[in-house]
RNA sequence: GUCCCUGUAGCAUAACUGGAUAAUGCACUGGCCUCCUAAGCCGGAGACUCUGGGUUCGAAUCCCAGCGGGGGCACCA
């Protein structure tokens, strides 16, 4: 509908002048004033050296008079040009969502182009907590908002099943395992203390007995004190290694790996979230990524030597200070590896690449973008997105969150307080770059007045029409003849609602803000439970006719919640 | 110190990305169930959009300065 207004107005303007301008056409705020306005006259009133109205009034000549859809324009304010549809173009809306049903408000500006959305990510180190619940909620909605858009999404993990922080894990198991076995030992106070590490080292202990034992003393012999952390748990790693062997260590790491990278994706699939694809950060090296990415940067003389480690001369590319890749002691960095999976997604040919991050890694966006250029690669192709913190609060008691120390709130814990339909949708309500504090408290006691519930109730009571309909054995199909006679300015808000469904996806799409959609579904629900309760807006009424028109009305708005619901990732019940 | 995000009713947030009278929920308050689900509806009160300049026909939105909040500035991941 937007869309035919604005090449009416497009075409009057090219017959005004022969540059092509980009105009605007908006929804208007008040109905007063229309359903549509342009602001071309007030933007073009100097250039053109007219005065905004006698500008619009030339403008409005070159309307064409006949358009089914257009009842008729005005000039307003300043220079506003106001469109007033006819109702014939409000009952096309409910034949096109009758008939498209789920793909109704499916637009085309993504053009097939692929986009890569990576999300979450988190470090298979622990299980994921009310943090990482933000990211999966807020990548889930943008991918959905993103495929309705046009595009070709694939969704990515990211698995950091390389580095320190695994090491660490494993070690962790390890010492608990031995706990078990009967050693007596001081756990590292930098070690993954929770409980699910106890866990882990349990089921070890089951089936392989005291096959992995070594002595207390043995493991801590000559290890610097834990007044170091650093330094203690570095030794206590070399250390493990090299009592257990390469073998069996690796088969304490890969299993603690294996649990905890099951449970973070059954916790995700709960969340109803999925990917394409887990990617695995040490096929990075296994391929040789690493290596290549690093001598195509070398060859292109972006390397340079110093104390032993090989750097990468980002501040070439607009980053701040230039960037280690192979530290002295010939390991590769987490950045080195990281350059590397973005040469990996490049060479898969995605159109574009969304990362949705942490607001602390902030500090990476303009390497990662330096390395991408440097490679060759239009680092605009990557569009990084930062996720600010979503802060826990069980009343006014702030909670604390570290995966190390075991006494977060996971997403599980936060899943089961509140419902996934709950969690999904406060998660997106805001902006992602706003702060979110979420009060678990207030989540819980406050759960009937949760805009959620509002939202899906709108869809139940619909349903709950159809049954009742259903029960009484009458026949109801969508007759468009009939649409007539939907005349009250309730049926009227929810027809102008309904209408505004796909310009909401391409906005909330082009913007990469989801929460859009949310209001939009509230606003939505609002008109629609005003017309529902309104006098004389019966649904189930003797009057065939407009029986069947405010049926035809109530099946529209209910496949327009259903969809929006099922971006957002909330689920759309029949029954509450 | 420097870079990024941010400042809107008591609280939490919107504002079609520069448009017309700043919207929504919570909290406060007055009404509505012989009626398709009251997890609902109708009404009331509540704002110098942090401050001071600037750009513009027009600013919560853009620019500059200041004040407050959060985050980043590793041969950690």
């Amino acid at each position: 509908m937007k869309q035919h207004i604005h090449t009416l107005f497009t075409h009057a303007l090219a017959q005004l002048q022969s540059k092509d301008i980009d105009i605007q056409i908006e929804r208007t705020r008040d109905a007063r004033h229309g359903d549509f306005a342009c602001n071309a006259a007030m933007i073009l009133a100097k250039t053109m050296r007219m005065r905004p109205r006698d500008l619009a009034a030339r403008i409005i000549e070159h309307i064409p008079t006949d358009d089914p859809s257009i009842a008729k324009v005005e000039i307003a304010g300043p220079g506003f040009i106001n469109v007033f549809l006819t109702q014939q173009a409000y009952h096309t809306v409910i034949g096109d969502i009758l008939t498209a049903q789920a793909s109704y408000g499916r637009s085309q500006i993504g053009a097939e182009q692929s986009v890569m959305i990576e999300f979450v990510s988190a470090n298979p180190t622990g299980p994921l907590h009310v943090g990482h619940g933000r990211g999966a909620a807020y990548g889930a909605a943008l991918a959905n908002l993103l495929t309705a858009a046009g595009f070709n999404v694939h969704k990515e993990y990211y698995v950091n099943d390389a580095g320190r922080q695994m090491d660490i894990l494993a070690v962790s198991v390890w010492l608990r395992y031995l706990d078990l076995c009967g050693e007596t030992l001081t756990f590292p106070s930098n070690g993954y203390q929770g409980d699910y590490v106890w866990d882990i080292a349990a089921s070890l202990h089951r089936e392989h007995s005291e096959a992995l034992r070594q002595s207390a003393s043995a493991v801590f012999k000559n290890i610097p004190a834990d007044g170091d952390k650093e330094l203690h748990i570095d030794a206590l790693i070399k250390r493990s290694q090299h009592l257990l062997g390469e073998a069996s260590y690796r088969l304490v790491f890969q299993r603690a790996l294996d649990v905890i990278l099951k449970d973070i994706r059954h916790d995700l699939e709960q969340f109803g979230v999925v990917y394409e694809e887990w990617f695995s950060e040490s096929s990075l090296t296994s391929t040789h990524t690493v290596q290549r990415a690093i001598d195509q940067l070398k060859a292109g003389g972006h390397t340079y030597k110093q104390e032993g480690a090989l750097w990468f001369r980002a501040s070439a590319f607009g980053d701040e200070k230039d960037r280690v890749m192979v530290r002295e002691n010939g390991q590769f960095t987490y950045f080195a590896s990281d350059i590397a999976y973005h040469l990996n997604k490049l060479e898969r040919g995605f159109d574009h690449l969304i990362n949705i991050w942490g607001a602390d890694h902030h500090g990476y966006v303009q390497r990662v973008k330096a390395a991408m250029t440097a490679m060759g690669a239009d680092a605009k192709r990557l569009t990084v997105l930062l996720v600010q913190f979503a802060t826990l609060y069980r009343g006014k008691e702030r909670l604390q969150m570290s995966t190390r120390s075991g006494e977060f709130v996971t997403l599980r814990e936060l899943r089961e307080e509140v419902g996934r339909d709950a969690a999904r949708f406060f998660y997106i309500q805001r902006k992602s770059e706003q702060h979110l504090n979420f009060d678990l408290e207030l989540a819980k006691s406050n759960s009937k007045n949760n805009p959620v519930y509002y939202i899906q109730y709108a869809h139940t009571r619909i349903a709950s029409v159809f049954r009742e309909l259903r029960e009484k054995n009458q026949d109801w199909h969508h007759d468009k003849a009939t649409l007539g006679r939907l005349e009250s300015k309730y049926e009227q808000a929810l027809l102008v609602t309904l209408s505004r469904y796909p310009e909401v996806i391409e906005m909330a799409a082009q913007a990469y803000e989801p929460h859009q959609l949310t209001y939009y579904l509230h606003d939505l629900a609002d008109v629609f439970h005003t017309f529902y309760d309104a006098p004389g807006h019966k649904i189930l009424i003797e009057d065939n006719e407009l029986r069947n028109a405010r049926l035809s009305l109530i099946a529209a708005a209910q496949q327009v919640l259903h969809n929006g619901l099922t971006i957002i990732g909330v689920s759309a019940p029949e029954v509450m």
